[in-house]
DNA sequence: TGAGTGCATCTTGTCTACAAAAAGTAGACT
DNA sequence: AGTCTACTTTTTGTAGACAAGATGCACTCA
């Protein structure tokens, strides 16, 4: 065990192992990580003071919930993403979000109300003081929220495995010198807030609308890929 | 169908990491293990000739995949299923299904096409045998593969989910006595039919139509056949 | 007698070492 | 000279043993 200390964030602790899913998502998210990366088990063993067994244990996770792709004998990549797979993702996640923020809005209370704004907050901040990756994690952690508060198990999964490609889908986008992108980027946190306010006070309706605009803010936003309309399907039967 | 009971298979065999995921899946879609039961590390790994990582790598595969819970220092358990998660369930399938079976409809190759209609055999043999273990599995197996040909990654995480409880919950309200329920599997056995025609005429309209029909015919059992009983779902807590 | 505490036991979590499979490389043969 | 093959190297997969945490029981003390 000699070099513990050439790891910036984790080495040591108590719990290693929350710091290497933590990090790794993190990581993935940001996109620290590119997409189809090699992750070595060894590296990361090494780096978070963890032996291989329980690295391994956590890329099942994580290829459980779609940050990383496991292939026998082969190493693992991070999920890959391609022209269709923006497709794909405009496809379904107004649908899914649609659903999730609905939900959310039936169900909230007012300690959900709170972690929101306290996310929310963080948020703003990251977009306020031009923080790339923190705007993209707090975003991140607002929709997934939002998703929790659904409390539904069926629609969080596929909620979650759009949260990192639409967080991936946030840093290949953003362009730092474009300024009609900060102001959206500034609309879009202005949209969190809406959205917070609808869920409080219990309007399906308006927070439906409010997140549809918040989606077709982002695919305006790289209208020069040809992101498809979302499709039309309602919630309940 | 494979039978897999007690350990017929277990000890040896070239892929027992294969053996073990395939057979944990299908107990507890079947509800051979019940929600909420624990899953011993060391049983398993005897059962099946291996060490315990590979079961645990194993665990967390299948608890990112909804069919098993992992909490820290306590053992796995399966899924738990409550009246809440009956709800939720007919509130978030239609929709799921829906735009699963519509993409599949756009996407669906003649070699799709073939396969579903292979599994539909399998499904209909079931149904025509009473194996009721087997029409779940094969239902399952039918379902799961329009998903993969509906060829969408952000979809398919939440119909697996789906698809676990709904595996469970037509093994939950099945009545084997009842004549009418025996009619009414032939009635979705004929739906398979009809969506796979839907799908490979690329009719997704239809498709949609046929699944939401599907989808009401098993609702209509659990109302009518299941609530009289008094809902003695006594799984999980 | 009841409640709290310490111990025994079992289960989960982790580590080191070994086995197997893939990839890359050098050599020999055609 | 090119290609096939055998070997070396690297990486993934597995095994068995050890450590830590949790649970349940018995025992002690008020």
């Amino acid at each position: 065990m000699a070099n513990n200390q050439s790891s910036p964030e984790a080495g040591v602790g108590p719990d290693r192992k929350a710091a290497l899913n933590h990090t790794l998502r993190h990581r993935i998210l940001t996109m620290q990580i590119a997409p189809g990366s090699v992750l070595d088990e060894v590296a990361l063993s090494e780096e978070f003071g963890l032996s291989r067994p329980p690295v391994r244990e956590a890329m099942r996770q994580l290829a459980g919930e779609g940050f990383i792709e496991l292939e026998a004998n082969r190493p693992a990549r991070v999920t890959s993403m391609s022209y269709q797979s923006l497709r794909d993702f405009f496809l379904i996640a107004p649908m899914i979000y649609v659903a999730a923020t609905r939900l959310a809005a039936e169900h909230a209370s007012k300690a959900d109300i709170a972690g929101l704004r306290e996310i929310q907050d963080s948020f703003r901040d990251a977009v306020h003081s031009n923080d790339v990756d923190g705007r993209v994690f707090y975003n991140d952690k607002f929709h997934l929220r939002v998703g929790e508060i659904a409390n539904n198990a069926y629609i969080l999964p596929s909620l979650r495995r759009l949260l990192i490609d639409h967080a991936r889908i946030g840093k290949i986008f953003y362009r730092p010198s474009n300024a009609r992108m900060l102001e959206e980027l500034h609309e879009a946190s202005r949209q969190h807030d809406e959205i917070i306010d609808a869920i409080a006070n219990h309007d399906a309706d308006r927070a439906e609308v409010l997140i549809r605009a918040h989606l077709d803010l982002s695919r305006k936003n790289m209208a020069m890929y040809a992101a498809p309309e979302g499709m039309a399907i309602s919630l309940g039967v």
